[in-house]
DNA sequence: ATTCTGACAGCAA
DNA sequence: TTTGCTGCCAGAA
């Protein structure tokens, strides 16, 4: 390989492409934590950059399940990037979610750990 | 190269 | 209990 694999093993492709790689892979119905990407991509405490990466996820072709990503509260602290702020909630509703005062209620029921499912 | 920022998380008062 | 400060790392200006 070039000078992908030189960088570091592991991390073949910017930050971002992996954030959205990961992001695809929730389930229907399910959700994950910005912080749980972040420990899953073996940068444990970069949750921030989790949530700027999907911050840019729109210039993606792909469709990005950006909405089933919330806090470790399972509150919608991305809400306010989905263009109206109300979008993201509409979009957990239609999945079957709960959510009251911009929290996902069974937060911890649904939730899906890439550490554990992959 | 340097500086600033960011959809978090953890811990201290 | 809530509020706020710090660390974290990669990308953009």
């Amino acid at each position: 390989m070039t000078k992908r694999s030189s960088i570091r093993e592991g991390r073949n492709e910017g930050f971002f492409s992996r954030v959205y790689d990961v992001t695809r892979l929730v389930p229907y119905g399910r959700i994950t934590s910005y912080g749980a990407i972040a420990r899953y991509l073996g940068t444990a405490g970069s949750a921030r950059m989790v949530g700027w990466a999907l911050n840019s996820s729109h210039c993606n072709p792909e469709f990005i399940p950006a909405h089933r990503v919330v806090n470790r509260n399972g509150m919608l602290t991305g809400k306010h990037h989905f263009g109206n702020s109300t979008t993201m909630q509409q979009l957990l509703e239609n999945e079957g979610f709960s959510v009251v005062d911009d929290r996902v209620v069974d937060f911890t029921e649904k939730f899906w750990d890439p550490m554990t499912e992959l």
